[in-house]
DNA sequence: TACAATTTTCAGAAATTTCTGAAAGTTAAG
DNA sequence: CTTAACTTTCAGAAATTTCTGAAAATTGTA
């Protein structure tokens, strides 16, 4: 297993962007590697192809695995493991989105959803809190946003992504239809004041 | 400058959750002191309260300036420098959003638009120059639509997060607008099925 | 200019993460 | 059951990242 150039450079890259993604440069560096090489590969070619020890290779293996990027196959006469990246590009950004969410959005939530729980013991506490309930706000929406999201088929989310500008028409129509529906005006203000955490 | 419990769990998850964001735990730590605290604080109050030096709490300040994400200020009578949150939440959401995608969507899609170049010497090459492109494309889509949302304001933000299954019918709308204007049907096929990676 | 307050720098220490490779474990086939 | 092919594990080594603190630089004031 020889890498061309243009493959290599792409491993590398990866690899040094994996760790934004979660996992570190060697498993970047395989999951790139499964994504280019149309062909299934075993976990020595890998070793071969990477330059890294057997040990390591199983070891991403099994953390890719864990995030479901990777799918295990067979090939006859051959007892070996041989992997292929799990689904096309789409699918595999969505699956690395979607994981992302679930290992790194929800433990925040719930860390913010219990703080917001005790009563703040004087002013200074009071307005950590706000705050503290403003990010729970944002994040919780956004978990939502992207719980949508990824509900999304291919075909609407490709077209969700190309509106660009449209997104500001779109986003005033629905306005205007949700104003026909309820009576209230396009320009609703949204509650966008201070609700305040008082929950209790 | 004592932490309460509180300000201390907000504190310790972000540093943790910080490195996914692009920072080290202690500049992720002191943007999230920033955040709850209202008052501005200077570098002293900084390492006394996170408990790390004043060395560590001055590369962390810039870091923090490069990103954007906080101000200084000055506080008549006091040569210290104080610093506090760039603005609000949502701000700050929003400029950590932009900052990522400048530091690794850029470069990742030069580095692509580099490697798509060259011409493919043989057939394996030509299969991960395809794959390349389909990598190219999703991320130069997302690209835009990065750019996209953080050019809406606050409003529109959070109208569009709020959408939930309303995206759906909304994407529906616009197929039809544009099928009007077009002359399409609603209902475009855009090559949906199965067409699994064998693309050769 | 002199000086004191403050911030920045950076070499090396400490902490953390990643990687290796030999040994242990597993599995299929005969 | 035995063996050979293969995979996993994990202790410690190596690499990388982060942090400290003392020295140097900067800045405002007198």
């Amino acid at each position: 297993m020889k890498l061309s150039n243009q493959a290599q450079a792409f491993v590398l890259h990866f690899g040094e962007m994996g760790s934004r993604w979660g996992f570190n440069r060697t498993v970047g560096q395989m999951f790139a590697l499964l994504t280019i090489h149309s062909e299934p590969l075993n976990a020595d070619q890998l070793a071969e192809a990477l330059k890294i020890s057997r040990g390591n290779v199983s070891m991403g293996l099994k953390e890719l695995q864990a995030w479901r990027l990777i799918e295990l196959h067979h090939q006859p006469g051959d007892r070996k493991d041989y992997f292929t990246a799990a689904g096309s590009i789409w699918d595999l950004a969505r699956t690395v989105f979607e994981e992302r969410r679930k290992r790194e959005l929800d433990p925040t939530l719930t860390l913010l959803r219990q703080l917001l729980l005790s009563d703040p013991r004087d002013e200074q506490e009071a307005q950590a809190q706000e705050k503290i309930q403003e990010v729970y706000s944002l994040l919780e929406m956004l978990d939502q946003f992207a719980n949508t999201l990824s509900k999304l088929d291919h075909k609407d989310l490709h077209k969700l992504m190309k509106l660009g500008s449209g997104l500001n028409k779109l986003l005033d129509m629905k306005a205007s239809v949700k104003a026909k529906t309820t009576g209230k005006s396009a320009t609703t203000p949204t509650a966008q004041k201070p609700t305040r955490n008082k929950t209790k």
